[in-house]
DNA sequence: TATTGTTATACTCTATAACTATA
DNA sequence: TATAGTTATAGAGTATAACAATA
């Protein structure tokens, strides 16, 4: 439950501060995923974002639509898309976290950063507890449907 | 980004393993809120799962479709309504927080008791630092919109 | 055969604004 | 006037299944 409250109410403000860009927390990440590569595939972002692919599909084409992102044929593999961001994109990011770093400073001041490091720990340890292929019973027959 | 992918990861996994009885992870907080309590106006309930008053309104009606939850006139203020969970949906609720004792205690077991004291304590932290009033540059003029 | 991405579709959550009824 | 809740409506994220093209 706090783990809940603390990232809803992050990604509210995370909200309520990017829309006047016209950008909400979600995509937000997407954009900032980008910005640490060249070009990814739409592969390769929905394993950054750990999101799916018609999700993510969803996202980049609304991104599309507002020129932040481009999606070109990949050079090799013809199945496959190269994402990245357009100069735009990679202007209003810059924007987009300059106006986060109140936050982040406020954030960081109010803790030590013993507990940061620990706070880092336990967040990458429950991510990984989740993620694991959960050990089900597999062998006690299928879950109820 | 830590905490994001911790939660989300959290937020699937419980989704996952709770669809088999037709709830959501986001409607089992709603269940386990009332929960503790009689029963409480919506109003309160708004409060408490950090949701806001037509959102929450919109999952009291599926939950109730399933019956799991019940709303009826409050007996003073005309206006409100109290809530409170079904004895099927206090049935459901202990199905569903057996179903997911084994990953909470796999989670506890990965982390030192001293950890989860620092990461409730973070938690806490951060969700504050969120919801507070943003302290904008009320001063400077309006953000941009 | 497996993988990348698309399409269609459906559901849930989120949120705003205008509204009713009551306090 | 302020508060509790409803309604209409819109947008965004989520996910599944069937599909095409390519590896």
């Amino acid at each position: 439950m706090a783990l809940r409250s603390a990232y809803l109410s992050m990604h509210r403000q995370t909200d309520a501060r990017l829309s006047s860009w016209g950008v909400t927390a979600d995509q937000f990440v997407v954009l900032s995923a980008l910005a640490e590569a060249e070009a990814l595939t739409q592969r390769e972002l929905v394993g950054r974002t750990s999101s799916d692919p018609s999700t993510l599909r969803a996202m980049l084409v609304r991104l599309e639509d507002k020129q932040l992102v481009a999606r070109r044929p990949h050079p090799t593999d013809r199945r496959a898309r190269r994402v990245r961001l357009t100069a735009r994109g990679r202007r209003l990011l810059a924007t987009l976290w300059a106006e986060s770093e109140a936050l982040r400073l406020r954030l960081v001041d109010s803790l030590t950063s013993e507990e940061i490091a620990t706070l880092l720990h336990c967040l990458a340890t429950i991510a990984e507890t989740f993620e694991m292929p959960a050990a089900r019973r597999a062998t006690a027959g299928p879950p109820p449907r």
